[in-house]
RNA sequence: GGGCGCAUAGCUCAGCGGUAGAGCGCUUGCCUUACAAGCAAGAUGUCGCAGGUUCGAUCCCUGCUGUGCCCACCA
C-alpha cells in the first residue's frame, strides 16, 4: 500500500487559512441558513453523467401527504439520509429523490373533511364551483368527479409544500429536482404502461369473484390492507329443520345471513352428521331448502361442528362455495345494507314476507330483526352468548369487511401460483436485509398469500385503468375484449377520452363503449417508485444509471405492502429485484411502548421537537435507534444530541481560535499528539466499516466517544502548550494535531450533524463539508500508525489528578505541590512522555514522579499546594 | 395456533467464552480565558429462570417464563 503524502487541506501551510470564528457560536438559525444555502447551491444535486458503478441510488417511501408526519417518520427518513450522506462523502454520486404519495383514499378523505364536499360521479362538472366557506362534515356538498379531483390537486399542492419544508429543515440531502408525485403525469404514464404490459403478458387480469369489500368507502380492498381486529358479537344457536321435523342446530354470529345460506357443512368424518350428508334441511324463518354437505375444512369442535355456508360470510364460505360448487345467494349489497329487492330464491312464502322487513336494513339492524323472528318461530335455542371474535377490517375503515362478488382487476403476485411465489421468495433472498431477520417477515407474508393482488378501487382520486369495454347491441359490456390504448397514447383517462376507433358520442351507447370507472389502488402506483423516480421508459439514460437501485428504506410495517409490491412489479417488468439492500427501521413508540398514532393522541409533532432542540439533536437521537428496533421516545435524549452539537461548536471555536490554522501532518511531533491521531485512525476505520454495513449507530458511537475524549482529555491536556506556553515548535505540534483531528472529526460527524458541521466547516474551509471526502487513515499522515495506548495512559493520570482535586473539593486549577503516580511500569513509561503536558494541565508546581508498582491500575497521590495569603 | 424479536444499572441501550460497560438520571464539588444549555469526581447490577457444554457462561446449546411485533383465527 502506498502512503499518501501529508494531507493538503486545500490550503497551503505557508499561507494562513482565513478563519472567521464567531464570538459566541450558537445553534439557533443554522437550519434556516444552511438549508437555504444547500437549496441555492444545489449541494445535493445528482450528477447524471456518473456511471452505474459510481452511483448510489435510493428508493425512499413517498410520504402520504394527506396524513400527518410524526417523529417516527422523521427518525426513519433520517436513517436513510445518514446512509445517503455517508455514501456521498465516500465518493458515490447519490441518487436520492423524494416523492409524495398524494393519490388515493387518504387524500379523498382529507378533501372531504377539509372542504366539506363529497364526490358524486353522476354530477356534471361545474367550472365555477367554489367550496363552502364553512365546511360542514355532516352536510357534505355533492360535487362532480372533475371538481372533486380539482380540489384534491389543490390541497395536495399545499400539503406538499409543508412536507418539503419539514424535510429541508430536518436536513435530508434529497435532490429536490428529482421529486415526483404518485398522481403526477409521469406516475400516471408509468402506472398505465406497467399495467398494459402486465396485461399483455397475462400478469394482470379481470375477474368477477368474491372480494373483500368496505361498505363505508364502497370499494374493494386488498389482502395487504387488511387488519384483524377484535369485534364484539354473539353466538346464536339456531335450528334448521330436517325432513322428519327434528331440529338441526348450528351456531352463527351472523344470523342476518340466514337468507343467504347455500349449504350446511360438516366434516366428512363427523359421525353426528354422516347420515345427513346428501339430504336437505330447511332454513328457519324462510323455509328455504338447503343441502347438507361434507367438507374437510369444517372443524368438528368449532361451534356445533356444522356450519352454515353463506355467500358470503367469510373466506371459508368462499372456499366452500368454490369447491362444493354452490350457487351465489347475495343478500348484502355494496352499501352494507340488505338488498332492497327480494331475491328470487326467497320469492315464496314464508320467505318473501319474512324478507320484507329486512329490505334495505344495515346488517346490524337486520341481525336484531332476525333474532326477533327466530324467537317468534322458536328456532333460537337459548339466548345469544356474547363473544369477542376477530374480524377483518380495512385498515382505514371502522366497519368489518363484507364479501361481495364484484369484477376487479388483479395482478399476479404468487397468491395463486406456487411457482411465481417461489420466484418472489427467491427475489427476496437476493436482497441484503438490515437487520437480516426482517427477511422472515417478507417470506412469511409471501408464503401466506391467499390470492392475487387486487389493484382496482371503486374510488375517484387515483390513476384510472387505461381500459374501455365495447358495448354490444343490447348495450351490455364485453368484458372479455377490453380496449386498450397504445403506450404512445398514455396517459389516458377513459372517463373523458374515447378509445381508438370510437368517438365520444358513442359512450354508453349500444355498439359503443364504456370506460372502466375504477382507479388503481395507490400501492399499484407506489409499487413502481423505482421505475417512476428512475425514469423508466421516459429517460433510458437515467434509468440505466440508477436501476436496480442500491437501497430501499422504510419501517417494518410496510414490508408486506410497499416492499413486496415493488418486488412483484420489478420481477414482472425488469426480471430483477428492485434494489440490492433493504434497510428497515423500527418504530418510535411512546414511553409506554405503544405505537405512536395521531388517533391515540400520543404522536409527537416533529416541528415542535425540531424547533426546541434543533435538527442536529433530533438526527442524533434518530441515529441512536438501530435498524429494526423499536425505540421509545424520550425527550430528555434530545438534550444529549443538542449538547453534542454545542460541543462541536465550542471545541471548534477553541481549535480554530488558536491563531493561524496549520494542518501539515509533518508538524505533529509530540508523542501524545501522534497517539491521539493514531487513536483517531482506528475510529475512522471503525466508523467506515460500520457505515458500510448500514450500521450508522455503531459509527456514531465510535465517533462520538472519541470526540468526547478528545475534548475532555486531549484538548485539556495540550491547551497550555497550544497557547504557546512551551515554545513555538511545541505549540505547532499541538495546533496541527488539533486542526487535523478537527478536520477529520467534523467529516465523521457530518452525516449525523449536517448543520453544525457545515457551520464550522464554513469558518475555515471552502465548499460544503457534505461534498468533501469521507476521511481515511491517510488523512492522518504517519501519525495514524501511532499506538493510542499512550493517550490512554496519560488520560488515566489526568483523571487521577482531577480526582484528587475533586476529593479535596478544590478548584480544578488549584496548584499541586507534588504528584506521585504509581502503576504498571509500561503505562507509566508512556504517561511520562507527556509529563510536561500533565504538569501544565494539572497545574503541578512541584515534583511529578512516576513510581512503578504491582497491579494494573494507575493511581495518583497529589498534595495541594498551600494557598498563598490573599 | 405459526413466524420473528427482545429480556444486562432507576431509565434508554451497548457488549459478548476470561474480574460487567456507556449515556441519561442521582450524589458531591467547581463560574476553569472553547463550552454553566458547562466541567470534574463518585455511587449504582443474583446480566429473566432452570438445566447442559466448558478449566471458565451474561455470552454457546436445550427447555421454561415474561414481553413485543407480524401472520392466521369471523361456524
Amino acid at each position: 500500500m502506498t502512503q499518501k503524502p501529508a494531507p493538503d487541506l486545500s490550503t497551503p501551510t505557508a499561507e494562513a487559512t482565513a478563519v472567521v470564528v464567531p464570538g459566541r457560536p450558537a445553534l439557533e438559525g443554522l437550519e434556516a441558513k444552511w438549508s437555504q444555502r444547500w437549496k441555492d447551491e444545489e449541494t445535493y444535486r445528482f450528477d447524471r453523467t456518473k456511471t452505474r458503478e459510481q452511483v448510489f441510488s435510493i428508493d425512499t417511501p413517498p410520504p402520504t401527504v394527506s396524513g400527518s408526519l410524526h417523529v417516527g417518520h422523521v427518525f426513519s427518513y433520517t436513517h436513510t439520509d445518514l446512509v445517503a450522506r455517508f455514501q456521498r462523502m465516500a465518493g458515490k454520486e447519490v441518487f436520492y429523490p423524494m416523492g409524495w404519495d398524494d393519490n388515493g383514499l387518504p387524500t379523498e378523505r382529507r378533501v372531504q373533511n377539509y372542504f366539506g364536499v363529497r364526490c358524486d360521479p353522476s354530477l356534471p362538472h361545474d367550472p365555477d364551483f367554489t367550496p363552502p366557506e364553512k365546511p360542514d362534515a355532516k352536510k357534505q356538498v355533492p360535487i362532480s368527479r372533475a371538481n372533486f379531483i380539482e380540489l384534491c390537486e389543490r390541497l395536495v399542492e399545499e400539503d406538499e409544500k409543508v412536507f418539503e419544508s419539514l424535510w429541508r429543515t430536518l436536513g435530508l440531502s434529497v435532490d429536490w429536482s428529482q421529486h415526483y408525485t404518485t398522481i403526477g403525469e409521469e406516475s400516471q404514464t408509468a402506472s398505465q404502461r406497467a399495467f398494459l404490459r402486465n396485461y399483455a403478458r397475462g400478469e394482470a387480469y379481470l375477474q368477477e369473484a368474491p372480494t373483500l369489500w368496505d361498505v363505508t368507502f364502497q370499494t374493494a380492498v386488498a389482502q395487504a390492507e387488511l387488519e384483524a381486529r377484535e369485534y364484539a358479537g354473539s353466538y346464536h344457536r339456531v335450528a334448521f329443520h330436517r325432513l322428519d321435523g327434528n331440529p338441526l342446530y348450528i351456531e352463527t354470529t351472523r344470523p342476518e345471513l340466514i337468507p343467504a345460506v347455500v349449504a350446511l357443512v360438516a366434516h366428512p368424518d363427523d359421525e353426528r352428521y354422516t347420515d345427513l350428508f346428501g339430504t336437505t334441511v330447511t332454513s328457519p324463518v324462510f323455509g328455504v331448502e338447503i343441502p347438507v354437505l361434507a367438507h374437510p375444512a369444517a372443524e368438528p369442535d368449532k361451534g356445533a361442528g356444522i356450519a352454515m355456508c353463506c355467500t358470503f360470510g367469510d373466506l371459508t364460505d368462499v372456499m366452500w362455495w368454490r369447491e362444493l360448487q354452490l350457487p351465489v345467494r347475495t343478500v348484502v349489497g355494496r352499501d352494507g345494507r340488505l338488498l332492497r329487492e327480494t331475491p328470487e330464491w326467497l320469492a315464496h312464502e314464508p320467505a318473501s314476507s319474512a324478507y320484507e322487513d329486512l329490505k334495505g336494513k344495515t346488517t346490524f339492524t337486520a341481525r336484531e330483526l332476525m333474532v326477533a323472528k327466530l324467537r317468534d318461530t322458536g328456532d333460537l335455542a337459548g339466548e345469544p352468548t356474547p363473544t369477542q371474535r376477530m374480524a377483518n377490517f380495512y385498515e382505514r375503515g371502522d366497519k368489518p369487511l363484507e364479501i361481495v362478488a364484484t369484477r376487479q382487476w388483479y395482478i399476479k403476485n404468487g397468491g395463486r401460483d406456487p411457482e411465481l411465489r417461489a420466484e418472489l421468495i427467491e427475489r427476496g433472498a437476493e436482497i441484503e436485509w438490515t437487520p437480516a431477520y426482517m427477511r422472515h417477515r417478507y417470506d412469511n407474508w409471501v408464503g401466506g398469500l391467499n390470492g392475487d393482488w387486487l389493484v382496482s378501487r371503486q374510488r375517484f382520486f387515483g390513476i384510472p385503468f387505461p381500459v374501455w369495454y365495447p358495448l354490444d347491441d343490447a348495450g351490455e359490456p364485453d368484458y372479455e375484449h377490453p380496449l386498450m390504448p397504445t403506450e404512445a397514447e398514455l396517459p389516458v383517462d377513459p372517463s373523458t377520452m374515447a378509445p381508438r376507433g370510437y368517438t365520444e358520442d358513442q359512450r354508453d351507447k349500444p355498439n359503443g363503449f364504456i370506460g372502466d370507472p375504477d382507479v388503481m389502488d395507490t400501492w399499484a402506483t407506489s409499487s413502481l417508485t423505482p421505475q417512476i423516480a428512475g425514469g423508466w421508459e421516459r429517460d433510458d439514460d437515467l434509468f440505466e444509471r440508477v436501476f436496480p437501485m442500491d437501497l430501499c428504506t422504510h419501517a417494518h410495517d410496510i414490508i408486506r405492502t410497499w416492499l413486496f409490491s415493488r418486488v412483484v412489479r420489478a420481477h414482472h417488468e425488469n426480471h430483477a429485484a428492485p434494489w440490492s439492500h433493504a434497510l428497515i427501521s423500527g418504530f418510535i413508540v411512546d414511553p409506554d411502548r405503544k405505537k405512536m398514532s395521531k388517533s391515540k393522541g400520543n404522536a409527537v409533532v416533529p416541528t415542535e421537537i425540531l424547533d426546541k432542540y434543533g435538527a442536529d439533536a433530533v438526527r442524533w437521537r434518530a441515529a441512536m435507534a438501530r435498524p429494526g428496533l423499536d425505540s421509545p421516545f424520550d425527550e430528555t435524549q434530545m438534550k444529549v444530541g443538542r449538547r453534542l452539537a454545542m460541543k462541536v461548536l465550542n471545541a471548534s471555536k477553541f481549535v480554530l481560535g488558536l491563531g493561524a490554522v496549520e494542518t501539515s501532518a509533518a508538524s505533529v511531533t509530540a508523542p501524545v499528539d501522534c497517539a491521539m491521531l493514531g487513536g483517531l485512525a482506528t475510529v475512522v476505520e471503525r466508523a467506515t466499516d460500520a457505515f458500510a454495513a448500514n450500521d450508522y449507530t455503531s459509527a456514531l458511537e465510535a465517533v462520538e466517544k472519541f470526540f468526547w475524549e478528545f475534548c475532555d482529555d486531549y484538548l485539556e491536556l495540550v491547551k497550555e502548550r497550544a497557547y504557546g506556553g512551551r515554545g513555538d515548535s511545541a505549540a505547532a505540534s499541538a495546533k496541527a494535531a488539533l486542526a487535523i483531528a478537527l478536520h477529520v472529526q467534523l467529516r465523521l460527524l457530518a452525516p449525523f450533524l449536517p448543520y453544525v458541521t457545515e457551520e464550522v466547516w464554513s469558518w475555515w474551509q471552502e465548499g460544503s463539508i457534505h461534498r468533501s471526502s469521507w476521511p481515511t487513515a491517510s488523512d492522518l499522515g504517519s501519525a495514524a500508525a501511532a499506538t493510542p495506548d499512550m493517550l490512554a495512559a496519560v488520560a488515566d493520570v489526568l483523571t487521577g489528578i482531577r480526582g484528587a482535586k475533586s476529593q479535596a473539593r478544590v478548584k480544578m486549577r488549584t496548584a499541586l505541590s507534588s504528584v506521585t503516580v504509581t502503576g504498571p511500569a509500561a503505562a507509566l513509561e508512556l504517561a511520562e512522555r507527556a509529563a510536561d503536558d500533565l504538569r501544565a494541565s494539572g497545574n503541578i508546581i512541584g515534583d511529578l514522579t512516576f513510581t512503578p508498582a504491582a497491579g494494573d491500575e494507575i493511581s495518583v497521590r497529589a498534595e495541594i499546594a498551600p494557598t498563598e495569603p490573599s
